[in-house]
DNA sequence: GCGTCCAGGTCTACC
DNA sequence: GGTAGACCTGGACGC
């Protein structure tokens, strides 16, 4: 357990429009940072780490959509000297998206005869990155060739064997494991552990290399292209086409078997007769029909599925 | 109760 | 470079 008794705090005022609560609790169910983390009162209890720091994290509502502003209270276990606080609340700021301006997306967006539904519906919800590139790939490897309850098992399983928690503002909120705890275990003790199957074999070398090679922070991989981005998490033991697209903060177009049968009734009237045979004519479809926003459109249609099944008259599968 | 299929992919051997 | 097949597990389904 991680005590994080020093803290300093501040209020953001993201770019308008900002939906707190559609952001940091996305209609779909996707946690923020962690599955661990509490939501109350229009406040967020989460954790992330920062250079391999564990940060509690508590963000408060206290504006609107149109006029946002966001109390954000940082705890760690140390102390953070003043470059150190500015380097942690400028990731946070980043990875919550406050600087993000919904504009042009929203502008492409209402002229696209699905987008103009899920903008409208979802209107301030604002993109999020992960907590951390490690946490990021352990999600993607658990959610392949596999059904979310057992995805969700897997992972609540990592993070409670194997993660720390982080004590902070009287909460108790788990947080997803180092690749160096990770790395210390045999690909078997962890497959036997949390019945992580063959991806065992993936997470146990995917750490392995983590713990002793250097590798760029979301916010490095951020700052880079989207190609190179996505160029050097495909790098990575277990993480493909897929996976990268879900791990990058560049998004992608993360298309799979679900969603496949999804877009394939969005695009063509249809779902697919083989999911996984159309994944690439339908990720091919989408990137040039969205270009640039093809992540966002994704994530907005993702999290908007009962809406949209209802407003355009179709069902769309929501798990 | 039992056997088969397949699910929110990735890797490798083989051609 | 392109592709078939292997890979854990467990719920759904047919019999």
């Amino acid at each position: 357990m991680t005590e994080l008794g020093s803290r300093f705090a501040y209020t953001a005022r993201p770019i308008p429009p900002y939906d707190f609560r559609l952001t940091v609790r996305k209609p779909a169910g996707w946690p923020l940072f962690t599955p661990f983390e509490v939501y109350a009162d229009s406040t967020l209890w989460s954790a992330l780490r920062v250079g391999g720091t564990l940060i509690g994290v508590r963000l408060s509502n206290l504006g609107t959509v149109e006029s946002p502003r966001i109390r954000v209270s940082l705890s760690s276990r140390e102390a953070l000297s003043a470059y150190e606080r500015e380097h942690v609340a400028s990731a946070l700021n980043s990875r919550l998206g406050f600087d993000e301006d919904l504009g042009p997306f929203y502008a492409m967006a209402r002229n696209d005869q699905i987008l103009k539904h899920v903008v409208s519906d979802l209107y301030g919800m604002h993109d999020t990155d992960m907590g951390d590139v490690f946490s990021g790939a352990l999600l993607a490897i658990s959610l392949q060739m596999t059904s979310m309850p057992r995805s969700n098992a897997m992972m609540e399983c990592m993070i409670k064997r194997y993660g720390e928690a982080a004590v902070f503002d009287g909460r108790r909120v788990m947080f997803w494991p180092t690749p160096k705890r990770l790395a210390a275990f045999t690909p078997q003790q962890l497959a036997e552990s949390c019945k992580l199957g063959y991806r065992a074999k993936f997470i146990s070398a995917l750490s392995k290399r983590l713990a002793s090679e250097p590798f760029p922070s979301v916010e490095e991989l951020k700052a880079m292209g989207p190609a190179d981005a996505k160029r050097l998490l495909m790098g990575l033991p277990g993480i493909g086409d897929y996976s990268s697209d879900i791990v990058s903060p560049h998004g992608g177009f993360p298309i799979d078997v679900w969603s496949a049968d999804i877009f394939g009734k969005l695009f063509f009237g249809r779902e697919p007769r083989n999911g996984r045979a159309a994944i690439e004519r339908i990720k091919s479809f989408g990137m040039k029909r969205w270009g640039r926003w093809s992540w966002m459109a994704f994530y907005y249609v993702a999290q908007d599925l009962e809406n949209l099944s209802r407003k355009l008259g179709i069902s769309l599968r929501l798990t």
